[in-house]
DNA sequence: TTAGGTAGGT
């Protein structure tokens, strides 16, 4: 039953309107045209109207109608939780529907705890939970991330036999996969007997959301071979982000090209994930082409698009996006600035830099980060402003992270400027780095000042800590399969047909005025062995795989695990010249486009 | 007689 405080409380009835119980066998007519009536509200307003009709004709003792009251404002866009809550708490007895429907009004408005503690007050009422309960309590626990409560209330559905109900596993899929609990996420999707596209999608989901990128991809693989392959937008824009993480541009296309054949239209979500798939791969005008052609572009899709073309190093066409975003009345945020800075730092726009960091802080009022601070250390140090990049890590209003002492170390190196090196180092180690390459960067620097005694002290350092270094990787994809290569590698089964091409190669150099950069090893060895060992880098290595293996004028596409060397880089340079291929090289920060003998960067990097 | 899971892109 519920009372009549809160009826009184509406603008369209009188406590005078009398509402005396009426017979319940007249109530199924009367009742099926009042959720009509719901059914149609559009505004709390018109529910009140309803709600007045409804007291008026004693259908307010109908549990049906009540019910259906506290459903339609709990649960409808206009709705309010407050008017539902005042309903249901004057209810005498409220049931299992009842409770449901208020759990998952509390979770709609986010007050996730609130519908834990209601889902505790219907167990303490005695009222039982059914397969309906448990969804929603499931997603305010994920919501939560409390995986120690989401899992009694795993026990409970064991305790009431619901662990076979398909939303259920669905939701506990969900939960643990969102409170990074891959196990469990599995264990439930590998018990099921029915699994529906949304089974797919929670574990899928699951594995994106902790970066597995790789596993990701197999999960779609393997929902694919079970013939569960539907336009599932949610799902492709997983799949998407794990092409762009990984570099597979050829599932890319195909996510591509499926959705072009089954969607009629793609959402700006999808497009924004489409671009930065191309972007992240190499495919600089396929992202901006796709950029061009989007009808509605929000703050994300333009942030996509800044920080892809400062990863390719395209600095002015960066800040000429970033404008046409800010006249078209989208404002900046931390993030977008991230991708601005690194876009005036990969291109050398100091000045640029300098403005759009002073007008971020002063203008916009977003207080730099130290992803901000990082891009600014790097934007001064490459452009061999390293005084004024240590001031500014000294003024930080937070502590300096290794990043942003690495970033300093690496200018050092670029500007050899071994005294900043040496305080950027010490920094660096006293923040306990465990990062092999960063004792790297300090023993190349002494070796190119020829200072092997510190070579030598560094290097022992390096073994002393007990760390060792990951080899430097390129990678190169031919065929639809990925090749890997380390430096000197002869692992490979066709090693001597690349060392054979290699040799090749390096006569069509020579003749072409190719000299090598022996500066760039740092070992105390004689110089024939430092030509050797400069030959063999794997980004050449995989130059020379590619040539022997793909067509003529295809391109060559490269992912290297770091830093390319400069005797890479102008090796690289004559090869697209000579072999007329256009060669894209992508390390972890950016995209170089080699091209008829020359480098999108601007041999700036 | 009422309702539910997945929902993504920097």
């Amino acid at each position: 039953m519920v009372g009549t405080s809160v009826l009184y409380q509406s603008h369209f009835m009188t406590p005078q309107e009398d509402h005396s119980r009426i017979p319940e066998s007249d109530f199924t007519l009367k009742e099926q045209e009042c959720i009509a009536f719901m059914k149609r509200c559009k505004s709390l307003r018109d529910m009140k109207q309803v709600h007045c009709q409804i007291v008026k004709l004693g259908l307010i003792w109908s549990s049906f109608c009540a019910s259906n009251l506290v459903a339609t404002c709990a649960l409808s866009d206009w709705g309010s939780m407050d008017y539902a809550c005042s309903i249901f708490r004057q209810i005498d007895d409220p049931g299992t529907f009842e409770y449901n429907t208020v759990i998952r009004g509390l979770i709609k408005e986010m007050s996730l705890v609130e519908a834990l503690f209601m889902y505790l007050e219907m167990l303490e009422s005695g009222v039982e939970p059914d397969n309906f309960t448990y969804p929603a309590v499931f997603k305010a626990c994920a919501l939560l991330r409390t995986l120690e409560e989401g899992m009694q209330i795993h026990g409970h559905v064991f305790k009431l036999g619901f662990q076979e109900d398909l939303f259920v596993q669905n939701s506990l899929i969900n939960l643990y996969g969102k409170c990074r609990d891959i196990r469990n996420s599995r264990m439930v999707f590998e018990q099921m007997d029915q699994k529906t596209i949304a089974s797919w999608s929670a574990l899928v989901s699951a594995h994106a959301n902790l970066g597995m990128w790789s596993e990701c991809l197999g999960i779609f693989a393997d929902m694919n071979s079970e013939g569960c392959w539907r336009a599932e937008e949610s799902v492709l824009v997983s799949v998407l982000s794990a092409c762009t993480h990984l570099g597979a541009l050829d599932l890319g296309r195909s996510v591509h090209c499926y959705l072009i054949r089954n969607m009629s239209g793609l959402n700006v979500i999808v497009e924004t994930s489409l671009m930065d798939m191309y972007m992240k791969c190499g495919c600089l005008e396929k992202g901006l082409c796709l950029f061009e052609r989007m009808a509605n572009k929000n703050q994300m899709s333009y942030s996509v698009m800044i920080s892809g073309l400062a990863m390719h190093g395209c600095g002015q066409e960066a800040l000429r996006v970033f404008s046409q975003m800010l006249e078209e009345g989208l404002p900046p945020d931390d993030v977008i600035y991230v991708g601005v800075l690194s876009a005036c730092s990969h291109a050398g726009l100091v000045e640029e830099g300098l403005r759009c960091f002073n007008k971020m802080k002063y203008e916009y009022g977003i207080k730099p980060t130290i992803q901000h601070y990082g891009c600014m250390v790097d934007l001064m140090g490459r452009a061999g402003m390293l005084n004024e990049a240590l001031e500014l890590i000294n003024g930080m209003p937070m502590e300096p992270n290794g990043v942003l002492w690495r970033g300093l170390l690496t200018a050092c190196k670029i500007h050899s400027n071994v005294e900043l090196a040496e305080v950027a180092a010490k920094n660096l180690f006293q923040l306990n780095s465990q990062n092999a390459s960063d004792y790297l960067t300090l023993s190349n620097l002494y070796s190119k000042a020829q200072r092997w005694e510190d070579v030598a002290s560094t290097r022992t350092r390096l073994a002393e800590e007990g760390l060792n270094q990951e080899p430097g990787s390129s990678s190169v994809e031919v065929k639809r399969e990925v090749f890997k290569f380390v430096s000197q590698d002869k692992s490979h089964p066709q090693w001597e047909s690349v060392y054979e091409m290699l040799h090749q190669m390096e006569w069509q150099l020579k003749f072409e005025g190719y000299s090598p950069d022996t500066s760039q090893v740092s070992l105390d060895v004689d110089e024939e062995e430092k030509r050797q060992r400069l030959s063999t880098h794997s980004q050449k290595l995989a130059i020379a795989f590619a040539l022997i293996h793909t067509s003529q004028h295809s391109p060559i596409r490269i992912v290297r695990s770091v830093r390319m060397c400069s005797d890479c880089h102008t090796y690289t340079k004559f090869i697209s010249t000579i072999y007329e291929r256009e060669i894209t090289v992508r390390d972890r920060n950016r995209f170089h486009h080699f091209k008829n003998g020359t480098c999108s960067c601007g041999d700036y990097w």
